[in-house]
DNA sequence: ATAATTAATATGTAGCTACATAATTAAGTC
DNA sequence: GACTTAATTATGTAGCTACATATTAATTAT
């Protein structure tokens, strides 16, 4: 408890952040080095490499070798985001979890799934779409396509018993992976399935995975009315 | 060139993922001590450590001291996401930024406001309302509330030459923040502001901001017909 | 002057040691 | 047996050294 004769890296980041803040250092400066840092405060220099890798994680500052390390001068907000597999996110919740698939098919994949995995040729793959269902009623819609070439084994998976998203996470992690929300007005079809009303506004979470460059799934999520997404700080 | 004999941490770390990913290590199996792994891969244990401080960054795994490295059992696609400056956003993908204040007056936030300040009276803070312009077009319409108590500079700064998003970012950085995607149905107000037909689906970025428990601001971005967010891996 | 080469330099990484901290397990104690 | 205390143990941190790597700056060659 009588400790803190010696500087911890936290104590060391929360300082030159400090600095920061006050404009001691302002957008673009250049702070001193590290081995300066360490010795103005009196500590070793993996100790101010420690924080000022946070610093730089954090989106505070850039470091180039030999060029130093600068304040940024953009400041972005920079979030962490957990998307958990649907039935832990509901079951987190309290809530009852439910699936239901409402199709399977093979088919050829438009062009614009294509392009999102970066793919130049357009071919054959899976399409599932099924519902997830939080206390019985509609959460989630998800319109998925898997590509066979790469998961060859999912056409052995009973889809109607298992979902694909958590067959998917727990029997082919990704490398990769491309994440986009944006909203979008309920079609009829999908309007059915939620339960909802034609034209409600819903948020979409669209998720490209890969292993190396092999395509594996593209997912688009149609989330029922007043879901949320939040950051985990 | 010819190096090589030592193992780097990501080497170790990706020598470990591929053993969680290959079931070597299934989830919920607790994996060797560092010490052990260290020795077993022949190298030291920093380097192990180094490598495991990134996989439990990443979700992957769970670790407690004494208690030992554990593969998590949920899997979550975590991701990081980088919310700039609207400014910079829109310059960055090559638009002309435009910016208008609509609003500005003073007066008592609403319940909702409080809550998701974290306080439980109702306080009189300043009301911002703005449009951000890409390229001339309606880009985002904000609804801000900042609190005059933690920044009373913001009563002498004109907030219709500068936007209040550049002027906190630039001059009232915080030390915590919440952030919250959503999608609503355009109202008249928000129409009219952005251009676009009432009921159009919308994509809401809902940010709130403190320094230590200091309420700063809470803004919702109103983002316009097509805008994305995207993960920035 | 311009280009190519070399030197200088700040950050990045690997290895080692020693100790701190948090949990769990074991050993006592009532 | 239930509760408290002490020992054990795996991860976390701090300090040090040595070298790697990337870039910039200086120098030399054309």
């Amino acid at each position: 408890m009588i400790r803190d004769e010696r500087l911890s890296w936290k104590e060391v980041r929360d300082q030159i952040r400090a600095g920061i803040l006050n404009r001691t250092y302002a957008p673009g400066d250049k702070l001193p080095r590290d081995a300066d840092i360490a010795e103005t405060l009196g500590c070793a220099r993996s100790t101010v490499q420690r924080a000022m890798r946070d610093l730089s994680d954090a989106g505070l500052v850039e470091r180039k070798r030999k060029g130093g390390t600068h304040v940024r001068t953009d400041p972005v907000t920079r979030a962490t985001l957990d998307i958990p597999i649907t039935r832990r996110e509901v079951e987190k919740r309290g809530g009852v979890y439910g699936y239901q698939l409402i199709d399977q098919s093979l088919g050829v994949i438009p062009h614009e799934v294509a392009r999102k995995f970066e793919q130049t040729e357009t071919t054959e793959m899976m399409r599932v779409q099924a519902l997830h269902l939080a206390d019985h009623k509609p959460h989630i819609f998800e319109d998925r396509w898997i590509c066979t070439d790469t998961v060859p084994e999912i056409l052995n998976v009973d889809l109607s018993r298992e979902s694909a998203n958590e067959w998917l996470v727990r029997n082919k992690p990704y490398t990769r992976f491309d994440l986009r929300f944006y909203a979008i007005s309920a079609d009829a079809k999908i309007a059915e399935f939620l339960k909802i009303e034609r034209g409600s506004p819903l948020l979409v979470i669209e998720r490209t995975t890969w292993i190396g460059t092999a395509a594996i799934t593209l997912v688009k999520a149609y989330t029922a009315p007043g879901y949320e997404i939040l950051t985990s700080n």
